[in-house]
DNA sequence: ATTCGATGCGCGTCGGAGTGCCGAAGGAGA
DNA sequence: TCTCCTTCGGCACTCCGACGCGCATCGAAT
């Protein structure tokens, strides 16, 4: 049914698990166990499960791209001259060689694509769409529009935290304080 | 001149550092240390520095959206009916606590916003679009295009682990084996 | 020549991660 | 309804690894 596994069985736990971990990734297992309010074990063990059933991809660092003098985002649309095929290929084989490029789509519709591009200032993205964009292959056209803010930003829906909050076997009413 | 804060300085090891920890942000130091050649000490340093500079922003999971169901992505452009401050004030305040909204992105030229939606599929994105966005205020007209396809999905453009490329100091020339 | 900055190495300590065992609670079956 | 089984959580323990620090060294810049 789905692509490639099951589909997810979460409890709120699980949630507030990944909750924590989209927020920090280095957080230790007594860390999360403490803001949770389960046992450090029941955690290690949960997110183990998360990780080999593949809901946990990875933990990456957040770079802040300001920083580096990446302060405008361009949204642009690409139109091919053809929709064939290898068209489709070679264009795609190209976008993903572009080194400014963050994200690509194809879209349905109109035989175009939308790209992200960061770029430094107007100028830089001059130059981006000069030795970037415009020598990709079977383009027919490219239209600009830049970003003046970037209103949200997620990583994750926060819908997904919430997801199936039917608990895995029990609420663990009576729960003892953690003592030492 | 930049924003917030003076431009970075980086040089060749750090944007090792950088690409290491934007691949596995989990890794140790030792780790760290082998795949880029370093001493652990000196990683840890140049580590905890990026750290405070803000260049290293914080550490986040990426999680398997599909594994939720979300595997539509919907571009929408959004017009507002007026340009006026407190139009986008209202609305951006509305966008911000839609739940399936992930990126939102005021544009310039036309007075209006490029959203991206995460849905389960079509007839969720129908649903999404009666409850959250067509309730977003001040809204004047609301373009959806589907995405068939993600192409590139990066979230720091390669462009930034090269950049610099300038030793802070030395190259360290005649480096001796980590022995043991 | 001197000073500064960065690295490398060794050490010690602290904390995290993993394991085994037990108890409790819920579900299934007779 | 009673019993068995499965599953999950909690606790205590051990071990190994990471992290941090201090000092010596080397290179470069002034």
């Amino acid at each position: 049914m789905a692509q490639n596994s099951k589909r997810v069985d979460m409890d709120r736990v699980d949630g507030l698990i990944l909750s924590e971990l989209t927020a920090n990734a280095r957080v230790s297992q007594v860390d999360l166990s403490a803001r949770i309010g389960l046992s450090s074990t029941a955690i290690a063990r949960r997110q183990r499960a998360l990780e080999e059933d593949g809901i946990i991809r990875g933990y990456q660092a957040v770079l802040d791209l300001g920083r580096f003098g990446l302060a405008v985002t361009v949204i642009v649309r690409i139109t091919l001259e053809s929709q064939s095929d290898d068209a489709l290929k070679a264009f795609e084989a190209g976008v993903i060689d572009c080194p400014s490029v963050v994200r690509c789509f194809l879209m349905s519709g109109s035989d175009d694509y939308i790209v992200t591009v960061l770029a430094r200032d107007i100028e830089d993205f001059e130059h981006i769409h000069r030795t970037e964009l415009s020598r990709l292959p079977r383009v027919a056209r490219i239209e600009s529009s830049f970003a003046l803010r970037e209103v949200v930003s997620r990583a994750v829906p926060p819908v997904v935290f919430s997801a199936s909050a039917a608990p895995k076997h029990k609420p663990p009413s009576p729960r003892r304080p953690t003592r030492r």
